[in-house]
RNA sequence: GGACCCGUAGCUCAGUUGGUUAGAGCGCUUCCUUGACAUGGAAGAGGUCACAGGUUCGAGUCCUGUCGGGUCCACCA
């Protein structure tokens, strides 16, 4: 053991262990017929990714779960890979290419697309790397991108499927435009944000009466060159008689109708609204009901196009706003501005202000998709962890809109349609057609657009394992166990992966989702990399080691996190911990029996207070760890294994036989209970307990596939948790009134006991035998200034064994008195409660449940009056 | 406008179906350390559990309201 330094050198041992999981190919799993799965697959880190802390703990809870379930001896496996990330890792290549000085136009698409595998394939697996450096056990073999030949075809295969079903269609509508990306978003990608804006009334004169004119309200003056109505709703008073009249809009001059519609709520502003059909969602329904014109006035980058006149074409749309609020000033119609604040999109990629832009564009028609996806959830077949996310995740599904799934970007999976030049025909096609099938035309073009990235990450469940082809690892593997992700990602992925897998598996993906909260910095401020306050995870497993931040984000994991840098002390200094209590055993133990059971240490009658206490208590930890995992109450676990492992094994146990190592007995428990707890650390911080397993010499075998230690009730030994709870009172009472004992030289014997804690002193009286004990087994520094003692717990417990009785510790005459007081008002109460049942009227008037609960309170207290009488004739 | 979460020690948080004296870590005070570990050991101070009502024999825990902080959803131009 000499080589087992005095602290835990984790930089190599870490290292060491990465590399012989992955070499060792230690994390590969495939079907294994007498073996039941458990599998995972993992929230693909986006390519551009590097690990921030919110990487660290979510993969750090499917470690751990996935480490405990193949400890218990399930086949389990942890599916890697990454996410293409469509916009956003075009957008870092562009990036670069803006250094160039060039523009993604001047290469064109396939010569993009080069720079974008090139660009994956050197940087690509950066995150899946760092990954490995905090322990993830992953099926590393299997690493899979969603852009893989195979998970290309799913795709396609999807899309064509859901096209022939009639679920995908092709339409002009007004969606979400990011003019710095050049492409539409979904609606989840539009991130709103409350904005101090302005509206701005505007007067429209009539044609008929230019001296007269109707003000309307709009937060975006610029769009009023595409205006082609004015809406007030058809029960406004103020308004109904002026419904088909016509105003002249202001600058462009256009005659335009005032149209009645619902939508409008007389509340706001003036009660009349511009109808710009191109360019707001609204307006645009208005406009189809109506069937009015639509006029865009705007470029696909944000710039006014002619449609604007000549005095606007070309400015930004911001710069627009300015210029037209300059001129209807001076056309003296802007009658004021108020401030107004209200929410504004932006992109959730570059935080650019979203335009609703009309396009033509790929949607996914929703509803009937998520019925089932609704229903697996509201029938309990998927639970969500905690609970509360079920009913954001209902809500959600029961407003669904349509998916927009056409990108206008390069990087992503083409959508494989094409249409025929010269018919027309669309061609929605597995194979890449070469002939037209309606017009036998070769003039075909595919279309320029790619899917929205959720567009593959919503097969990862069942594509990364080999689907469409049927594979055993599919029918092995999936559905797989239990998925962990954040809240963010509900409606993006978790809902749609639901929506896939019943679609195309006929099978729900999972049956449990875990949401854990996010990661945020002291100030309670989410962790980025613009606001500069994100702790780096590598710096920290550089610092305090992969074991520590693992442990340390756990046990502080609630609700959201918050962490700072000094949170990782606590994890660094338990891995230390470990590790020192492991070498003193280690150094000590000499036994060649190393696997005799806990159970079979047990039933040695002979076997010493502590002993049986130590083992109890493990026992009772790994109830409480099991529990708590299976109920994915990590920090519980963690909180649990911690007080364990420190308070009650090295604190005590460790302190109390130190000087009994000579004895094999209990050599051997120190060892069983070390290595037990071991296995049970391993999920939490696999680094430092493969080590200290290494070193053990009870198996060869990496401890990743060593069994997860077996509960056995048998083990709970309630009266050894007693003496031994007895014990520590005993002699933490000693601990404190040590300083205050005044002996002085060659007088040990004649001791001054503070009255501060009068039990204590009146215990120690009584209890001689316990105070010499104390005198001879520890070192007593007897010097001028008083006591000194070290090592405190050491040795004494062969001499207080079993003879301490109970009434010198607790004033039985008070427990007694209180236990009857206690009877006395539960007796009073059940009397009550007697009464009440046996009245007619309120059994007839009440509701069930009243009676119910009163029945059930009467039980209760029976039972508590029973046992109270049960301990009072004990004592007699 | 809807929905949800949070408010417990100086700080960060536990507290599972209501049940003895409300816990932990960090920080603080005092003491200790020469054989596992100062990334250590012991002791200690510090809480009207946001506030106000209610249900109950009993409330940090359940209900109602108020105040404060946060998140998500929603087409108010």
């Amino acid at each position: 053991m000499s080589e087992m330094s005095t602290r835990f050198d984790f930089k190599n041992i870490e290292k060491k262990w990465c590399r012989y999981w992955e070499d060792g190919h230690i994390f590969h799993t495939g079907p294994v017929s007498n073996k039941k799965p458990y599998s995972i697959v993992i929230p693909p880190p986006n390519v551009t990714g590097i690990l921030h802390m919110g990487h660290a703990l979510n993969n750090t809870l499917q470690d751990i779960i996935i480490r405990y379930k193949r400890m218990q001896g399930y086949e389990t496996c942890w599916m890697p890979g990454t996410d293409h990330a469509g916009i956003a890792t075009q957008n870092v290549v562009e990036k670069q290419l803006a250094k160039e000085g060039k523009t993604r136009h001047d290469l064109g698409r396939e010569k993009l697309l080069e720079r974008l595998w090139q660009w994956k394939k050197e940087y690509g697996d950066t995150i899946i790397n760092q990954l490995k450096k905090i322990g993830s056990s992953c099926d590393w073999d299997r690493t899979r991108f969603t852009m893989d030949e195979q998970y290309s075809l799913a795709v396609r295969k999807v899309f064509v499927d859901l096209f022939k079903k009639g679920l995908i269609y092709r339409g002009e509508y007004i969606i979400n435009w990011c003019p710095r990306c050049h492409t539409a978003l979904s609606d989840e990608e539009a991130e709103y944000q409350e904005h101090q804006g302005a509206l701005y009334h505007i007067k429209y004169p009539f044609k008929d009466n230019p001296q007269r004119s109707l003000v309307v309200a709009t937060t975006r003056p610029e769009t009023m060159l595409g205006d082609t109505a004015v809406a007030v709703n058809p029960s406004d008073p103020r308004y109904t008689a002026l419904i088909g009249k016509i105003l002249i809009l202001p600058i462009v001059n256009r005659e335009i109708p005032i149209i009645p519609d619902d939508f409008v709520d007389p509340e706001f502003g003036t009660g009349a609204v511009k109808v710009t059909p191109a360019h707001d969602p609204n307006d645009f329904l208005i406009g189809k009901r109506h069937k009015l014109p639509v006029i865009n006035i705007m470029h696909p980058d944000g710039r006014m196009n002619e449609n604007a006149g000549e005095d606007f074409s070309g400015l930004d749309r911001f710069e627009a706003r300015e210029a037209i609020t300059e001129m209807l000033h001076e056309l003296k119609v802007l009658e004021k501005v108020e401030q107004h604040s209200h929410a504004v999109g932006h992109c959730y990629r570059c935080h650019t202000v979203i335009e609703p832009y009309l396009s033509k564009q790929w949607f996914v028609k929703m509803a009937p998709l998520a019925k089932p996806a609704l229903k697996v959830v509201t029938d309990g077949k998927i639970k969500f962890y905690p609970e509360r996310w079920t009913k954001v995740y209902c809500h959600w599904l029961e407003n669904i809109r349509d998916w927009c799934i056409s990108r206008q970007i390069w990087w992503g999976h083409r959508i494989p349609v094409w249409y025929c030049q010269d018919c027309d025909e669309t061609i929605v096609s597995m194979d890449d057609p070469s002939v037209c099938p309606k017009c036998n035309s070769h003039q075909l073009k595919q279309d320029e657009d790619v899917l929205d990235t959720w567009f593959s990450s919503w097969l990862w469940p069942f594509a990364t394992f080999g689907w469409p082809d049927t594979s055993k690892d599919l029918d092995y593997f999936y559905p797989t166990n239990s998925l962990f992700t954040a809240s963010e990602i509900i409606f993006f992925w978790v809902a749609r992966m639901i929506m896939a897998g019943l679609e195309f598996m006929g099978e729900i993906p999972f049956s449990d989702i875990f949401i854990h909260g996010t990661v945020r910095d002291s100030q309670g401020r989410k962790m980025s990399k613009s606001l500069g306050n994100a702790i780096d995870p590598l710096e920290i497993i550089d610092e305090y080691g992969a074991d520590a931040l693992r442990f340390s984000l756990i046990i502080n994991s609630g609700q959201d996190i918050y962490i700072s840098k000094d949170k990782f002390e606590i994890g660094r200094n338990f891995a230390n911990k470990i590790w020192n209590a492991s070498r003193l055993i280690l150094m000590n133990v000499k036994t060649d029996n190393r696997n005799i059971s806990l159970e079979s240490l047990l039933r040695d009658q002979d076997l010493d207070t502590a002993s049986r206490w130590i083992i109890s208590k493990f026992n009772s930890t790994l109830k409480g760890v099991n529990n708590a995992l299976e109920l994915y109450r990590f920090s519980e676990a963690e909180n649990l294994i911690y007080e364990f492992f420190w308070s009650n094994f090295c604190d005590w146990y460790l302190e109390i036989i130190k000087q009994q190592f000579d004895n094999p007995k209990i050599q051997q428990v120190a060892l069983k209970i070390l290595e037990s707890s071991i296995r049970m650390i391993h999920p939490f911080m696999p680094f430092v307990t493969e080590e200290v397993w290494s070193h053990l010499g009870v198996s060869d075998n990496s401890l990743s596939h060593i069994k997860w230690p077996e509960y056995k009730p048998v083990y709970t030994d309630i009266e050894s948790e007693q003496s031994m709870g007895l014990i520590i009172g005993i002699i933490a009472g000693i601990r404190t009134a040590r300083v205050q004992w005044n002996i002085k030289s060659g007088q040990s014997t004649d001791i001054h006991l503070s009255a501060e804690n009068p039990d204590m002193v009146k215990t120690l009286k009584n209890n001689e035998h316990i105070f010499n004990a104390f005198l001879k087994i520890n070192k007593l520094v007897i010097n001028d200034e008083g006591v000194k003692i070290k090592n405190a717990a050491s040795g004494i417990i062969d001499k207080v064994k079993y003879q301490i009785p109970l009434e010198d510790i607790i004033d039985i005459d008070k427990e007694i008195r209180r236990m009857k007081e206690d009877a006395a008002v539960c007796e009073k109460h059940a009397a009550d409660i007697q009464k009440r049942l046996s009245n007619h009227t309120f059994i007839e008037k009440a509701p069930t449940e009243v009676v119910e609960r009163d029945k059930e309170r009467l039980n209760s207290i029976s039972d508590k009056i029973k046992n109270i009488q049960d301990v009072l004739s004990n004592l007699d």
